[in-house]
DNA sequence: AGTGGTCCAATGGTCCAACCAATTTCTGCA
DNA sequence: TGCAGAAATTGGTTGGACCATTGGACCACT
């Protein structure tokens, strides 16, 4: 007999009771982002239940980044909350050294290359010209800063992630990017690093554009194996100057 | 003038003190997933603050899923905690309707993919030969049991994962299984679910033990694409009946 | 009108002491 | 020896108190 599928009652739920008000309320009052909600005592008070108890939910919603308490102020809403709302709290041993860069590459090469098909197959002809123009953009910052720029760069993978119609990919890859943010933009003192990059975007449009998602991923896979050299080059040359 | 040189200072931070303190205490005595922390009671003597910071801290440690509080019974780590961990809280809106799993599957899609090419490439002997006994077992266990088994079949999976080599990609799908994990075992109502995926785990295991990243890249597009049709199936079918 | 200073109420942060509820451990009887 | 019930342990909750920070109100002076 499966008893596994018994047991999921929790009688007692006070926190988790008051996290599921809390839903209740921000969309009654259709609250967004930037807004403040109650003050804790006024929380405790009408839920009936003690301040600590608030604290608790509270603490951990902004452990999820959902919200921000500010000493004197109050607590501002920080994200968008709806009723089913799935959180996937992941904790990631190491810091930044070379190899924990290479692990979050690895799952950018693999979000990136689905999320370029996907995008392939599913662009609308106004998503594509908005790619484009995106594209434009950072060849332009290109050309005048002779170097990748970080910021129009990350615009348009965002559009892809975008278009991929699937939002789990820009808020998994927007989570990672926001982590790492510093050295996606100089990392390990590589100069020119993501200079080699730079044509793949364009062939990663035209993939778009041609609605060929077999050709996305395979040029996106080659676009992360560029930055993944420039890793490797930037480790080396650390290694060297070790040895000084 | 450049005033964003200016960063706001941070005096008071007693819950993170808290938590830098119990990295401290559990890396000193070697404390691994499974065994019992302090309680809180004595933390709070010990490191003389009140047992409600302790608690917060906990709380935060709980929401992270690096920590499990068992009433009656003690707190318990859950997984392995270092000086530098980085934490990427994800909440994702959207519930278990078809689309959402839908979406799911498109992450599990990437992912998978990515793991088993980079299985293939980095797989020792050793590894391919654990990798069989999984497959055999789940073999066994689909004639016998005339299906899939979801138990088996995720321990394959796995195994994959952890041979990639990047734990990383363990622990995302990890957590997702979690999440959604009783639909991932009797979605939708098709009854013989994942029968069509089940060829495509041995075409994987020969991709990876003949160092073919590109065909275990492709086997596993394939296999996912299997469920997804039964997704599919799945989802015309529950609509039909609503029809009803 | 603007600048700086002071005060004060609101709000999150911390603390304490007690009790409740689930779990584990011990005890004493059969 | 076996086991049911008491006792100790431990996380969960409560209510009340005080502290630290914030932001607005008010005021004096320029």
């Amino acid at each position: 007999m499966d008893q596994n599928s018994l047991p999921p009652i929790h009688t007692t739920a006070r926190d988790d009771a008051v996290l599921k008000a809390l839903v209740r309320f921000v969309m009654q009052e259709a609250l967004e982002p930037g807004q403040k909600l109650p003050t804790e005592r006024i929380l405790s008070d009408r839920l009936k239940v003690s301040r600590n108890t608030v604290r608790e939910a509270l603490t951990r919603w902004e452990g999820l980044g959902l919200v921000e308490r500010r000493q004197g102020s109050g607590t501002y809403l920080k994200a968008a909350v709806s009723p089913d709302m799935l959180h996937l709290p992941l904790t990631l041993a190491g810091g930044n050294d070379f190899t924990s860069l290479m692990q979050t590459l690895e799952i950018r090469r693999a979000l990136e290359a689905e999320a370029a098909a996907l995008c392939a197959e599913r662009a609308s002809p106004a998503d594509i010209a908005e790619i484009e123009r995106k594209l434009d953009i950072m060849e332009q910052a290109f050309r005048t800063l002779d170097g990748m720029s970080s910021e129009e760069d990350w615009e348009f993978h965002q559009a892809i992630y975008r278009v991929s119609g699937n939002p789990l990919f820009e808020q998994i890859i927007a989570a990672m990017h926001e982590l790492f943010h510093r050295f996606w933009e100089h990392p390990l003192g590589v100069r020119d690093f993501g200079h080699a990059s730079f044509p793949y975007h364009r062939t990663i449009y035209e993939c778009i554009a041609a609605r060929d998602p077999r050709g996305a991923r395979a040029e996106a896979l080659k676009l992360i194996a560029t930055v993944e050299d420039d890793l490797k080059r930037g480790a080396a040359k650390l290694k060297l100057s070790d040895l000084r």
